[in-house]
DNA sequence: ACGCGCATGTAACCAGTTACATGATTCT
DNA sequence: AGAATCATGTAACTGGTTACATGCGCGT
């Protein structure tokens, strides 16, 4: 039940409406979670039925706009979750899955789609980078920022991980069917 | 809709019970995908019925063991599915959440639970390394052993990745908490 | 006789995905 | 007037998880 977490995390940083928190999770927050705006609304509702958030409609704006916080509880939820502890996340990625299909049912054209998912993830380093020169310029000061940083390294990382991956995958390809 | 497409690789390599699939999940193919019992018996069913695969009965062993085989129809279905592309898997993972809660919420402990996180890590990496000496001791000769490699290759680098991580976050809370 | 491991399953549940619905506001 | 965007939601479905059920054979 992270995405419940994510979202008091989010929303102690905070306030904000469902689809605002879409947005976010959109952005800078997706390397480490993402959701649609449906598991959004639907996870505030029941936090809300729960006590862990209130919300305040706000009506300038078009249409009606709900305001969530946290709530003590909400807070109190997020605290103990945190140190609660548990194993890693089960790995489970298509692409590698696929890459053994091919050593067994032979060429069945996935460089294409190899040479397509390393040019996302060159963009999505090339935005974390982005991040990266903008909030960490200078070393992190306090405890939270240096922590926020930690998450981005890790997603940086992660974006390496998979160039490095698929271009090994490719080469593997090339060497093979020339 | 992996876990089909893992099933039928596997089985391909070599015809097997739900059980022993099962256990070549945890074991061996378990750096790139993993799946209970309970999910490979119910896909199994499913295949079968669409006529992806078929089963033969066992009785000579202890209770009643079915071996499935691809059938012509499964092989296509994989090679389409090979071919087909898509999008890198969404990430999601509950530590890099709970990272970013510590920093909101303040120390809750994590500490502990990044230690014992990265415990595992190190387990899984020194298994692969066992697959990797004694399965890939010299480089592989054909197309398919060299994508097993490049597989498990990614595998023992997602451990690295993992340790790293993990250090790092280490070291931040060590130095802001002492 | 009893427990353990092999082997196959059912049922209920939860989380994530996809498709669709609705209404208001702003932009052209 | 019509299209795009903001904003919130419902419904149906799929895939993964957890808990439980059942029966056989082998070792002690």
């Amino acid at each position: 039940m992270s995405l419940r977490h994510a979202l008091l995390t989010a929303l102690l940083e905070k306030p904000a409406s469902g689809l605002e928190l879409a947005k976010r999770f959109d952005r800078s927050i997706a390397y480490f979670w993402n959701a649609t705006h449906q598991q959004i609304y639907r996870e505030l509702s029941r936090m809300e039925a729960e006590g862990l958030i209130e919300s305040t409609p706000e009506e300038n704006a078009r249409g009606v706009k709900k305001i969530h916080r946290v709530l003590p509880q909400g807070r109190k939820e997020l605290k103990r979750w945190v140190g609660e502890g548990g194993d890693p996340a089960p790995l489970r990625d298509p692409m590698m899955v696929r890459l053994r299909a091919e050593g067994v049912v032979g060429p069945a054209g996935l460089a294409d789609s190899l040479r397509a998912q390393r040019k996302q993830h060159l963009a999505k380093r090339a935005l974390y980078r982005e991040f990266e020169a903008k909030d960490f310029s200078k070393s992190p000061a306090d405890r939270a920022a240096a922590l926020r940083y930690v998450v981005l390294k890790a997603g940086l990382k992660y974006e390496d991980y998979w160039i490095e991956m698929l271009d090994e995958a490719l080469a593997v390809l090339d060497e093979f069917d020339h």
